[in-house]
DNA sequence: TGGGTGACCATAG
DNA sequence: ACTATGGCCACCC
């Protein structure tokens, strides 16, 4: 019934691009928003990400990072470690808060799900 | 109503 | 190679 419905919209999906994101896998905020449309700027992205933790079902924020493989949005998880963790859970090294092989890890939607 | 801010990115100097 | 600046659009005060 309003223009807040259609943000609601991008909202969910970019929730469900990176619920997509395989395990062990990366992606930046700019691919995301190329993905759904060029018109969306990576800084959206980023401000629904900034609602991520309370979605359902919960959201694999950790798998997205800035386009230098930085862990921009560490400061934002529950703890400051939080994501970290968790990337190394999955196989990726971290250190001081930047993925190595950032390259090898990253994972392009607008690549990996061509249709 | 207007201006500042943001888990960013690309380009120019 | 590094720094500075503009752009993008929604949200908050």
């Amino acid at each position: 019934m309003k223009l807040s419905e259609k943000n609601q919209d991008f909202f969910q999906n970019v929730y469900e691009v990176v619920r997509l994101i395989p395990e062990g896998r990366v992606t930046n905020y700019g691919s995301i928003g190329k993905y759904l449309g060029a018109s969306r700027s990576a800084r959206m992205v980023g401000w629904a990400m900034n609602a991520a933790h309370s979605q359902h079902p919960p959201v694999p924020a950790h798998r997205v990072v800035n386009r230098t493989g930085v862990l921009t949005g560490k400061h934002h998880f529950p703890t400051p470690f939080a994501m970290q963790e968790a990337l190394e859970k999955e196989g990726i090294e971290v250190v001081d808060d930047q993925i190595q092989n950032f390259r090898q890890h990253f994972w392009d939607p607008s690549v990996e799900l061509t249709f």
